[in-house]
DNA sequence: AAAGTTTTGATGCAGATGCATCGATCCGTC
DNA sequence: GACGGATCGATGCATCTGCATCAAAACTTT
């Protein structure tokens, strides 16, 4: 084995650690403002971003890493809530469009202060400008592929 | 609302998508040597470090970052496995001490060299250790206590 | 065009998590 | 020492996730 040293040991740590800090942070922020989780919010944002407000489910799941097990419950219990719509694949049947509606788009617009204002809050104002520049290029190599 | 910036938004989306990415590899890893979640790993190095191998759930979850009623039945699982022992406090009866046993040491020593080759590989190679400093304080600050 | 392969989305089942609440014990104050 | 409140760990219930697998449709190869 490879022994990681003591500096990658604790920046992993660290790394688990801020996340499910942060994470936990904002989701207890919807939550009391009475809003779903975090996962329900990334799928509105990408929809609504998407022509027509409308992916695939396997565009939605790149995007927002889910497993597709997963988004296939979560967009079932979306639709339920009346915030997604599912319809036919122009010439594959296999396939189907996901699309936003119009409660979606406004559940989206009414959770983004509440979202928006815990991010600055709870990440934003811990970094300032600069650092949160820095932040993002050292995590930004963490996403490369695989090393084989 | 404070609208956080750009640079914010981009970074904070980096750190959900980084965390996940690299324990989603990570796991994967522990899972197909056929060894249990990281979870149970955190739970096993942290008893260890403990004082004869004994810490209160509370200490645990400091520790770890869970919530209390589910290391409560995480410990029902490693205890119904053999790799933790549930003894009493002693002079206060509502608490408890966890004590790893010598399955539990086992198997946290064979869990390691298969969870630092992978730290090393999906973590530490993409880095280097410069970089996993500047990360490490970076993530500090994340973890201050709330702004009121 | 027939047969095998791949891709897409769904689902049964078990395991894990979140939420609310419980009973038991301890501590502080009177 | 009795009462009220706080702390500790457990648990019933609903939700969510992971795993394995499925059926249907599309693509590939011959």
């Amino acid at each position: 084995m490879q022994e990681p040293s003591a500096a990658v040991i604790k920046a992993w740590g660290r790394l688990i650690r801020a996340e499910r800090t942060v994470v936990g942070r904002i989701e207890a922020e919807l939550k009391s403002a009475g809003f779903p989780s975090l996962h329900w919010y990334d799928v509105l944002l990408e929809l609504k971003r998407g022509p027509d407000g409308r992916l695939t489910p396997r565009e939605i799941e790149a995007a927002v890493l889910f497993e597709q097990y997963n988004l296939s419950r979560l967009l079932d219990r979306m639709e339920a809530d009346g915030l997604v719509r599912r319809i036919p694949f122009p010439g594959d049947r296999r396939r189907q469009l996901v699309e936003i509606t119009e409660a979606g788009r406004a559940l989206q617009e009414r959770m983004w202060p509440v979202y928006g204002g815990a991010i600055s809050r709870f990440f934003g104002e811990k970094l300032g400008e600069k650092e949160a520049g820095q932040l993002s290029g050292l995590l930004l190599k963490l996403l490369q592929a695989e090393n084989t």
